[in-house]
DNA sequence: GAGTGGTCTAGACCACACG
DNA sequence: GTGTGGTCTAGACCACTCT
């Protein structure tokens, strides 16, 4: 007969921040509240500051709290951006009220930095697909309200683009797709492929992200209307800035 | 004039863990080879052991390693399914050989666990969208190869489905889609919200989640082709399990 | 100046994995 | 049995924020 295992006991540390977690999610401690510091923690349940600083970190290392030196740690807030994919038929039919998350519906009013144009070889991935091995790369940083939010890098195929607006900072009214489109390879098609994962120390620094944050990163692929590939845009988001919706059929 | 700023010395903990990402990243570390251990560690570096530790929970919380008790830490591998929402075009026209991440192309043999039906009140988002305070629930698990990499919660309006095998374990052939199909309301439109975020507890027991790892939450609405909501389901992927993919034109 | 989080040391005991 | 990671104590010094 199976002997009932007795459930262990969670170490202190974790019985401390699942209890700071549950005032959090219950809505006790809400967005931006101060909540308990290492030394209130030590007082209250006696314990040494790094076991205190332990159940810190799971809160923030969960993307639940955010430290601020000298200061507290803090309930961090979550107030997306919502970047709509396809959206062929659905938007005006009955998007209206109809979203599952709260956010800020429409892109609030982007700014680009840290512009940085060049010609390079095509590493792996991207040269298969656009079947070129020299491209032209646009990298771009976009902020909202002064937060970085975004990295994105854009991949053209080189023999393509040449001498076109698409390698010069200004590309004029329209940008890179109206170039495209003159050129005779307008994008009718894309595919999009995501992925999550905790941020790389580089995207860490552009994007200045706290603990506990994931990125979305996003490879979408454009397409003429003959199937050819004319540009690979590596996007990488801050996931806590953002929701994605697409809209298709069938 | 402006003080050139000095940049100042990363912490020793920072540094070490530095140059083991860089060892995993370049591949002189492989997909599950052993990092040195917190004892290798204080000896190297003639440190603490808590400043080694701090070292190896950095590439832990970066989902770079994964600590096994009593044996090691070890470089932590990505295999991902990759799961299609859009692909009405482009599957057979261009889909071949373009993908820009590696994956098991088509989703290998799913096993459905933890399956659970109840009638429920419906809670704010769902019942709003649903415009239905009662709804049937079904909750599934789903596994890969023994891991489970998927949670589903499917919310369907309470009056529509009564007595329907959507209330029954067994929805027989075609699915939830089919019967839906049969009751009039077959599902035409779709919406996808997507978000990522750290795992909350009960996820991360259920999905067997090592830190550092992301879930994606995906919120999806099925409609009719009149516009009617007829289904609700919320989805918690494994985010190192999964590419996600969506195509679409213009 | 007082309080806060950030880093670090030098120990300790434990449960677990592996040979 | 030995080595591993998991938890915890009791200190210390620092840089930073807030008042």
């Amino acid at each position: 007969m199976q002997q009932s295992p007795v459930p262990p006991e969670p170490p202190i540390y974790r019985r401390i921040a699942d209890g700071l977690r549950e005032a959090i999610l219950s809505g006790d401690l809400r967005d931006g509240d101060r909540l308990p510091g290492e030394n209130a923690l030590m007082a209250r349940h006696g314990i040494a500051r790094a076991t205190a600083r332990q159940a810190l970190s799971v809160l923030i290392n969960e993307g639940l709290a955010i430290p601020k030196r000298g200061s507290g740690v803090y309930v961090r807030q979550f107030r997306p951006i919502r970047r709509h994919g396809s959206r062929r038929l659905s938007r005006d039919r009955w998007g209206r009220g109809a979203a599952i998350w709260d956010s800020d519906t429409e892109g609030r009013p982007y700014t680009v930095d840290e512009v940085d144009i060049d010609r390079e070889r095509a590493e792996d991935p991207v040269a298969r697909v656009l079947d070129s091995s020299e491209v032209w790369v646009r990298r771009r940083r976009y902020s909202v309200n002064g937060r970085p939010v975004q990295l994105s890098v854009s991949h053209f195929p080189a023999e393509l683009v040449e001498g076109t607006a698409i390698t010069r900072e200004d590309t004029g009214p329209g940008g890179v797709y109206a170039r495209l489109g003159e050129l005779g390879h307008a994008p009718a098609h894309f595919t999009e492929e995501l992925r999550a994962r905790m941020p790389h120390p580089h995207e860490t620094v552009q994007l200045d992200l706290p603990a506990g944050t994931p990125v979305i990163v996003i490879a979408r692929v454009a397409r003429t209307a003959d199937g050819v590939a004319v540009e690979v845009n590596e996007m990488v988001l801050d996931a806590a800035s953002y929701v994605l919706q697409y809209d298709f059929d069938s």
